[in-house]
RNA sequence: GGAGAGAUGGCCGAGUGGUCGAAGGCGCAUGAUUGGAAAUCAUGUAUACGGUAACCCCGUAUCGAGGGUUCGAAUCCCUCUCUCUCCGCCA
């Protein structure tokens, strides 16, 4: 959520940053509902003054033992004013949330212009794609011959958009999750977490994926509503929800691996080959929670640890500012970091790393008591995936495949796979 | 799933219709005392929104959440959520 205030105060500049998204603020709505709200609010507590005034004189006048009679003529009117201007209040206020729970992040400066990825900025990368030398199968096809990779099975047990995996693969993703885990634990400063895979509306109003992407969303049919999470940045942002964090406590880090539900509504016929674009897949992520002065140096930590993850695994991949189009509703600044696929010739997106600021926190009422005001002040949180553990396996597949069509198993996962080397069948 | 108890400020804990934003205690902050500290004493110590340019001041709201009754609700009624205890079931 946006700073009520700063809307108030410079609508024409939110305006204009929310436009380098594509995004247009009706700025004449905004007006209508605030200048109503703004006036009956006053309205609404100088009545309810006069009212609680009139209710505590009537109580003394009982204590003393006078009529009370006069005193409760002179309430009445007052209540049914009080009532028709409290239910309009209301109206507008909830219109003024909803219109505030709609509007995307402001885009930070450094934020490159342009309406999609194809004005991406790319910042760096790390080793160039290699010619292999012999054709290399793509996933999809190496996972068929392999008999490794079942599409054809997911589609009996679930429908489109999932796989089962078998054998030394199903290992190699396992394999992939620890080791990604144990990295950003043991060197990166990392503080695993277990989390839900169920939330609930609130925690998914806290992130930004309600009210506005309902339908990328899977809802589960039961007493309560609950949703899959689409990602582990759900419920590990949330622990933060509702809490005054101690200074001392900052920065929080937290990693945690879970299964990602998305439903992908929008997006058919896209990446339907292979295990791309699923509606289940596994991920590790990375949380951070800071200081306000120090997000921005810590997008750059935190990209850095998921390019760590890539380095030692040794896959090529280069790393993307996305421009104000192609960036998430709450990010105010985000980086990609895509690996290269052989099998696809073009470099896919394996991880997203995001500086949300305080829209987040605002959201769900995250703060920190700054020593230095003695006050509570919004934190500011970040979120990257630290890495896609099935676009890895994808990207494991064909970067390390051999003219015999077996796939080398990066050394790092080696101790993790049990001493395997090389993966053929 | 069955039976019962409960949810109050950073924490503990009073409060069953009328200056209750809420006693008291702990904690914390500042000051006094001290060579310094402890102890002691004094004062202060929630958040949000609005009036405002303002962290002074004034108002409104907040005692798990949402409704209701009432001139007036932490207190009464309804619904929901959560926690705890016992029984059952279960990985």
């Amino acid at each position: 959520m946006l700073d009520p205030r700063l809307l108030r105060n410079d609508p024409e500049a939110v305006r204009d940053n929310l436009k380098r998204r594509g995004f247009s603020l009706d700025l004449g709505q905004w007006h209508r509902l605030e200048d109503e709200r703004r006036t009956l609010q006053v309205e609404v507590e100088q009545l309810r003054n006069a009212r609680n005034l009139r209710s505590r004189a009537i109580g003394q006048a009982k204590a003393r033992g006078e009529d009370i009679a006069p005193l409760l003529d002179e309430v009445q009117s007052l209540g049914q004013a009080l009532s028709s201007r409290e239910v309009r209040l209301d109206e507008i206020s909830s219109g003024l949330d909803k219109l505030l729970l709609g509007l995307p992040n402001l885009l930070d400066h450094e934020v490159p212009d342009g309406r999609d990825e194809s004005a991406n900025l790319e910042l760096r990368r790390w080793r160039e794609p290699v010619e292999p030398g012999f054709p290399v199968l793509d996933h999809a096809d190496w996972g068929s011959r392999t008999g490794l990779l079942d599409g054809e099975a997911a589609s009996r047990l679930s429908g489109a958009r999932f796989t089962v995996l078998h054998g030394p693969l199903a290992r190699l993703q396992r394999a992939l999750i620890q080791f990604m885990l144990d990295l950003h634990v043991s060197e990166h400063g990392y503080r695993e977490v277990y989390v839900p895979f169920l939330v609930n509306r609130e925690t998914l109003e806290g992130t930004g994926q309600l009210p506005k992407f309902a339908d990328d969303l899977f809802a589960v049919a039961g007493e309560h509503e609950r949703f899959l999470i689409p990602t582990a940045e759900v419920p590990v942002t949330n622990l933060v929800r509702d809490q005054i964090i101690d200074v001392a406590a900052l920065p929080l880090r937290y990693v945690a691996h879970t299964p990602c539900f998305r439903s992908e509504a929008g997006s058919y016929g896209r990446d339907t080959r292979g295990m791309i674009r699923q509606h289940q897949f596994e991920k590790v992520e990375l949380v951070q929670v800071v200081r306000p002065a120090e997000s921005a140096a810590a997008l750059e930590a935190l990209t850095s640890h998921a390019e760590a993850v890539l380095q030692r695994l040794g896959l090529p991949y280069r790393v993307m500012a996305l421009c104000g189009g192609d960036t998430g509703f709450a990010a105010a600044r985000t980086l990609d970091i895509e690996v290269w696929l052989p099998g696809q010739q073009r470099y896919r997106e394996i991880s997203s790393c995001s500086n949300c600021r305080d829209f987040q926190a605002r959201r769900m009422s995250a703060r920190w008591r700054n020593p230095e005001t003695g006050r509570p002040e919004l934190v500011h949180t970040l979120n990257g995936s630290g890495v896609a553990a099935g676009r890895a396996l994808i990207a494991i597949i064909e970067n390390g495949q051999q003219p015999d069509g077996s796939v080398r198993v990066p050394p790092v996962l080696v101790p993790y796979m049990g001493g395997l080397e090389l993966i053929s069948s």
